[in-house]
RNA sequence: GGAGGGGUACCAAAGCGGUCAAAUGGGGCGGGCUGUAAACCCGUUGGCUUCGGCCUUCGAAAGUUCGAAUCUUUCCCCCUCCA
């Protein structure tokens, strides 16, 4: 491998498939090139399911590349078929447009501005996708396609096959998305669309149009798809999704959902989440055998790339005064709470099923009987418990459920 | 268009007039063991409750009945076979 770019996302592990390797090898080596990833706009953050694709531009822009993120705004109204076994609700203009107004700051934080040559463009593809004119798009772009060959991609054929509906609106996304892909060569010079393994199908269709169209080579590169150990899809707990919004996921959670990460899968996730050196990653391993140390390298690598240095080493200092020196550490998600509530006989059942803690007044009561929940530090068997003044230490109380979960209340 | 089968909780799947808030498995959550891991074992898994009960839930609506997830009618959706 010629470019350091490619030789790093070789060994980091981002490379799947490619259209043509070696050119783009040879591309990549010579010259800074450019390249976009599109996202679905369908949330208001992004999960850390995108976070391998971030990391892509990070890498690209360390290199001296230029990214383009692509927000599919317009794409979006019509929903990718791909990889999903039914069609999916449809959104509405005005939440897309919130939608990508949020996801636009992630990225504010985590691609670097400063370098003209390297500094990211944003587009989105309404722009250029509302505005086509039905007619001479079929006659420009549909001409270019066969029903024939599109009932061969994977996410087509798939729905078919399962006799799944799939809409003549749905069927329509990889030609929109070949059409960005045009659109983006001759707007940027834009020579290469990266992507999970999932977008394979939309990335070569775009590839083909180009050459149709501007008789031009353009590339694709997909990464893999990540699995966890445990077989699930990385990104979404049973819970909830690990949102990379701090709004929406607090960075000390963040930083303990890579702190929880199973075994088996550190390592791959130090080459994958990390900026550290592979050769550093290799010597790391080979040195420690304590796995533990690891996860909490990895955990301060990745809340470092998202969140910053300072909110990182502030979510381990957090995470070792709670687990490892049993304290009640005062930068827990705290929550504040009035004197008076308390004075007013605030039961315990209240207090865990109206912030959160438990999702109904049932499960908090199940929780007690499941010797699950802890008054600073003491397990509470009285369900009908009621918070006096006397429960706080310095205004400020700790509840527990479960071993992990932890919370201050502090008055006000 | 014709014939048949089916829609049950987060998912899969049993129940087919009362004992059904609904078996069982998976998943989730919690406990134990451990290392904030995995595996394993145990508990739990609609909401509210003055702990007597009450309310909502078996595709949707209407009906039969003292009583419906279960029976009837209409509607919607899915599957299999034939055209």
């Amino acid at each position: 491998m010629k470019s350091p770019f490619l030789q790093e996302m070789k060994d980091r592990g981002y490379l799947n498939q490619c259209t043509n390797l070696e050119k783009l090898d040879e591309l990549s080596s010579n010259k800074s090139i450019t390249a976009y990833i599109g996202f679905d706009c369908t949330a208001r953050s992004l999960h850390v399911g995108s976070l391998l694709q971030i990391m892509i531009f990070r890498l690209l822009q360390k290199y001296g590349h230029k990214p383009i993120v692509l927000l599919g705004g317009g794409t979006t109204l019509i929903g990718d078929p791909s990889g999903k076994e039914e069609t999916r609700k449809v959104l509405k203009k005005k939440e897309i447009k919130k939608n990508i107004v949020s996801i636009k700051k992630i990225f504010m934080n985590l691609l670097n501005f400063k370098k003209n040559s390297t500094k990211p463009v944003f587009v989105d593809n309404f722009s250029w996708l509302g505005k086509l004119n039905y007619i001479e798009f079929l006659r420009d772009v549909g001409s270019q396609f066969t029903i024939n060959k599109m009932l061969t991609f994977d996410s087509v054929k798939t729905r078919l096959e399962r006799e799944q509906s799939l809409s003549y609106m749905e069927f329509n996304y990889m030609i929109l998305q070949a059409y960005d892909f045009l659109k983006l060569k001759q707007k940027y010079n834009c020579i290469l669309q990266l992507g999970g393994s999932d977008q394979w199908g939309n990335i070569t269709n775009g590839i083909d149009l180009i050459r149709r169209k501007l008789k031009k080579e353009a590339y694709g590169l997909t990464t893999p798809l990540i699995t966890l150990a445990s077989g699930s899809k990385m990104g979404k707990t049973e819970k909830g999704a690990i949102w990379l919004d701090e709004k929406k996921f607090s960075p000390y959670d963040y930083w303990q959902f890579w702190r929880n990460t199973d075994d088996k899968d550190v390592v791959k996730f130090l080459k994958y989440f990390t900026e550290l050196d592979i050769k550093y990653i290799e010597e790391v391993l080979s040195k420690e055998k304590n796995i533990n140390k690891l996860k909490i390298k990895l955990a301060n690598e990745a809340t470092k790339i998202l969140h910053g240095d300072s909110k990182s080493k502030k979510a381990e200092k957090t995470a070792l005064e709670t687990f490892k020196l049993g304290k009640t550490s005062i930068n827990l998600p705290t929550t504040k709470i009035k004197k008076e509530l308390i004075n007013n006989n605030l039961s315990l059942l209240d207090l865990l099923s109206n912030n959160n803690i438990t999702s109904s007044k049932g499960e908090a009561r199940r929780a007690i009987e499941n010797h699950a929940i802890k008054l600073n530090d003491n397990l509470i068997i009285d369900k009908n418990k009621t918070i006096s003044l006397n429960d706080f230490k310095n205004d400020v109380m700790k509840i527990s459920f479960g071993k992990k979960k932890h919370y201050l209340f502090r008055i006000i």
